[in-house]
DNA sequence: AATGCCGGGAT
DNA sequence: ATCCCGGCATT
């Protein structure tokens, strides 16, 4: 199974067409005659990957894991702070809006639905199929410090906003946009934040282009009046706490100072709010147990990604807002096909196939390996 | 040409 | 759901 690298030194020059087999090289190398030339000792053999490396990388890398864990901020998803807000921010909204429309209506009690649907799509990475000979896992090992990022990200940035948002929401007319995406029906209180909503969650473009083809109009609504909409998504609703109605506004939320820099240097990270504290964990990692050239390719491309990275978060502050949203009131028709789908730009970080590369497909992410985006080295 | 991955087929 | 690949966009 595993006896592949160890050959590759090869004994004096002659490497064998074993890996050219361009399509499935891994299943090949299964016979490997390792000729033990007593006299000729290569110095190959030491250098062998297998070596519990688990128990070698453990103790570097491990120690950095489990302090942070508990050390980070808790945001995991048991408290439900984040999403509990924002339910308080449509009631409210609702409340608002019911209020100015006619006083009668309004019974729009304890929430219940839950917001926020693509938060899980996690994990994935760090499980390893127990059928692979329990061999040579540093993957798992390197993968895992990436993983335990998760619990908030998307909807953190996008809570930022929604701050803004809400607050002007007063003077517009009572609008609110609902989310018509498959199973998500967020409602925002401004077709502006909506857009956001959208390009940034659904989308998945960043904040950066401000600009939108107006792209996002496709997949939100405007309800307005029509409570009867509004009753339906928030189905379930609870009679049980009526004075829950107007909660005391925003429970937590640090507004004083991640002001400026902070936030917007969080924007364009979204996805992995640990970056903060583990260089990106993803791209060291990959190098750390990466064979020889492991270093200089993760050098160099550690080099890229930062800077690359950087620059993006210096486009950022080009968040601008025009003012339009020329109150749209009726979808096209929900295209019964959502639209060419806006093929993603390719992220630069690199993926499983160029770091590992063709032969040890093994080692790439399920991703990967069907030929799906990465979720290894996400961008 | 190599890479990343969407869309869709097979199981 | 899991696995795989054709084919296309991008680099």
């Amino acid at each position: 199974m595993e006896a592949e690298r160890p050959p590759a030194s090869g004994s004096g020059c002659g490497r064998p067409p074993l890996r050219t087999a361009g399509r499935d090289p891994a299943t090949a190398p299964v016979s490997v005659p390792a000729p033990p030339q007593g006299p000729a000792v290569e110095f190959a053999l030491p250098q062998e990957p297998e070596p519990r490396a688990a128990d070698l990388g453990a103790p570097g890398a491990g120690a950095a894991g489990p302090p942070t864990l508990s050390a980070h901020i808790p945001v995991p998803a048991h408290r439900t702070p984040p999403g509990k807000a924002r339910l308080d921010e449509v009631m409210a909204a609702t409340a608002l809006t019911s209020l100015s429309t006619s006083p009668l209506l309004l019974g729009a009690p304890g929430v219940t639905f839950s917001t926020e649907p693509c938060l899980e799509p996690w994990r994935e990475a760090p499980v390893q199929p127990p059928g692979s000979g329990g061999s040579w896992d540093p993957a798992s090992d390197q993968s895992s410090p990436s993983t335990p990022s998760p619990p908030l990200p998307p909807e953190a940035a996008h809570f930022l906003f929604g701050e803004s948002t809400l607050r002007k929401r007063k003077s517009s007319l009572q609008g609110l946009f609902q989310c018509l995406w498959k199973r998500c029906g967020k409602v925002l209180s401004s077709a502006s934040g909506m857009q956001r909503h959208i390009r940034l969650v659904h989308l998945g473009r960043q904040a950066e282009l401000e600009q939108s083809d107006g792209e996002e109009d496709f997949y939100y609504t405007e309800l307005d009046s029509g409570m009867d909409s509004l009753t339906d998504g928030l189905s379930g609703l609870t009679p049980g706490s009526p004075t829950a109605l107007v909660p005391p506004a925003f429970p937590r939320l640090e507004p004083p100072e991640p002001l400026a820099l902070p936030s917007l240097l969080r924007l364009p990270a979204l996805p992995l709010p640990p970056v903060l504290s583990t260089t990106s964990p993803s791209q060291v990692c990959p190098s750390d147990h990466a064979h020889q050239v492991g270093e200089v390719t993760g050098g160099s491309q550690g080099a890229r990604g930062h800077s690359s990275a950087s620059s993006q978060g210096c486009l950022a502050p080009v968040r601008l807002e025009p003012q339009t949203t020329p109150v749209r009131a009726c979808v096209p028709a929900l295209p019964a096909k959502p639209s060419a789908n806006p093929r993603k730009p390719r992220g630069d970080a690199k993926k499983c196939r160029k770091v590992y590369g063709m032969d040890h497909r093994d080692l790439w992410c399920t991703a990967c390996r069907w030929k799906k985006a990465c979720q290894r080295f996400l961008d």
